[in-house]
DNA sequence: TCTTGAACCTCTAGTCGCTAGAGATTGTAT
DNA sequence: ATACAATCTCTAGCGACTAGAGGTTCAAGA
């Protein structure tokens, strides 16, 4: 095992900047180099960036990660901050869900009020230009 | 009507640097100012204001907003582009809660068969350590 | 009229998680 | 020996703002 930023990165599918990226921010350790300055990892590189990329995959933030790494070096530790972790994560996907959900409602029933005709009696214009057509309410989505 | 960057800022609920940087990127057109340089907006204002607000909380992009605007302003064209950008929008609405909606099954599965106990046993942190005991493919989210 | 002080001004830099590119060096296969 | 792919560092850019520094202007009260 003495992989060069390349292999590891067909092994484990995160690419080469975002490696090297991964090891400016703290996230990845520096791994030895060659002569030439060149990065080789071993086998602990390809587990600990397989474990970010699974934990960015199901949408962790650098921090929640960072968090989750920590722990896991420590397995006599309770799971419970863990837990808390995957829990706050939760709730907030599941807020976005909720937003999106209203948003796509507004969003079809836009779609289904437009006659088809000219700007002018345009429902997607109206309502954008006057709000208070709106059905319903809803939170900043970005 | 005319109205400081403060009074259109409380009026139309954007943010006072919010308004400046859609000047500076050219979705709300410069107004007039005072001798003392400070911007003094007009009804015209309030209105293409409000339009960017409700569709940015719609959740279209600046470039979007852009070309719904320049529609807009052209009452007698096909409305047909309306459509489009917001048939568009709305299929990537419904990509991303596709997308959640698999993320929030696996962080629930994660939490139900945590055991509460040491992370050595936690299979949170293993199923981030070993990704070939997850139950679903994913896409990518972030 | 003068004085406060809130609101305004411009400019730069930071957010997040990368991604792209320039320009130079190194590793590897022939 | 040579070619050329891969690597290196460094800086800047993405989107849509947000924050802060350091200075100026406006409007209201004394």
């Amino acid at each position: 095992m003495d992989l060069s930023i390349g292999d590891l990165s067909r092994r484990v599918a995160v690419k080469v900047p975002t490696i090297r990226y991964y090891e400016q921010i703290g996230l990845l350790p520096a791994p030895p180099r060659t002569e030439g300055r060149q990065r080789r990892y071993g086998a602990e590189h390809v587990s600990r960036l397989s474990f970010i990329r699974h934990a960015r995959d199901l949408g962790f933030d650098v921090e929640a990660i960072r968090e989750l790494l920590s722990l896991a070096a420590q397995p006599d530790q309770s799971c419970e901050p863990a837990d808390q972790i995957v829990l706050r994560h939760l709730e907030s996907v599941e807020r976005r869900i909720a937003q999106l959900t209203l948003l796509r409602s507004e969003l079809r029933h836009m779609l289904e009020d437009c006659r088809h005709g000219p700007v002018r009696e345009c429902r997607i214009i109206q309502v954008l230009a006057d709000h208070d057509q709106c059905r319903h309410e809803h939170g900043k989505v970005s």
